[in-house]
DNA sequence: TGACAATAGTCGTTATAACAGATATAGTTG
DNA sequence: CAACTATATCTGTTATAACGACTATTGTCA
């Protein structure tokens, strides 16, 4: 057994498991890949969690989300909804209105040129997501998503 | 072909790729996780660049690494190691010194206390990740592995 | 109804991330 | 060796995230 780099510390750390490794992967995966969005999303003047609530709002049509909703799709957990759309409102990408029936809800709603500069992005972020993994064929893709979807199972 | 929610707007946009689902799932997979592990960090004060910080310090053994090196073995990209290490050196967790050699070079090593605090979080976090993934046996977790390798392939 | 809890959102504050430019030191080359 | 380029880090500034406390409105039930 070779002494070189036997710190008499690192032996007491167990060797990582291989759960430790599926997390270290998933991290620097999910950093590579959103690290090149954000690229594509910077000239647009938006960060990712901006388009991610843009897009939210698109898919909630005309009839607009109230924030709790907005919050409950997001991709990735915002304690505070308020200033975002603050910003976005600031932008004129989206507008707001208090409900008239719940006075407690405010609907929030996705503008025309919200919807354009949505629609200029589509095919740039569509074209980034087939190249960036483009080495990857349907049937892997496919398992990808599955084990996602089976790793973050069971929980609330 | 029935009209229900068939508005207009709707029926331009293509379906998603299989490309896209792959990037949502990557991202509320990794979210869900990691905010597991910040609950877990948030007793000992750290988030987890700060944790991953010192890990990578700790493994780095005695003789410290300069900025540069820690900000090319981060998990996710931080353009501002300085100020990272300003809290971290705030808190007793490291020390820097400037190199005699190369005095461009500051050189920062994990101190005592630092690895005190690392190893009373060692365990739990793997407790955590094998809580976390205990639905898929290892050869899941195996292939989700060299899935995600491969997914991040090509780059940089 | 009137007190109380629940819900929806907002605001103040601090910490951290992102971006750009500045500073100091070291290597390189005519 | 002087000028130039590259490297390593730092600083100023703005934007965003995170954490709590706070306000307004609605629902519930004795």
């Amino acid at each position: 057994m070779t002494a070189r780099r036997l710190h008499q510390k690192r032996r007491q750390r167990p060797a990582p498991g291989l759960e430790d490794v599926v997390f270290l992967n998933l991290m620097r995966t999910t950093d590579a890949l959103l690290r090149e969005v954000e690229e594509t999303l910077k000239p647009a003047g938006l960060s990712h969690t901006q388009y991610n609530v843009l897009r939210i709002l698109r898919g909630a049509g005309p009839q607009g989300l109230a924030c709790r909703e907005i919050g409950e799709r997001m991709l990735t957990r915002d304690p505070d909804i308020t200033r975002l759309l603050d910003r976005l409102e600031a932008h004129g990408l989206v507008t707001r209105q208090r409900e008239r029936t719940d006075r407690r809800v405010v609907n929030t709603r996705i503008t025309p040129q919200g919807l354009r500069i949505l629609e200029k992005l589509d095919e740039p972020i569509a074209e980034l997501h087939r190249r960036q993994l483009r080495h990857l064929r349907a049937p892997r893709l496919q398992s990808l998503v599955r084990l996602l979807e089976q790793a973050r199972e069971g929980r609330p």
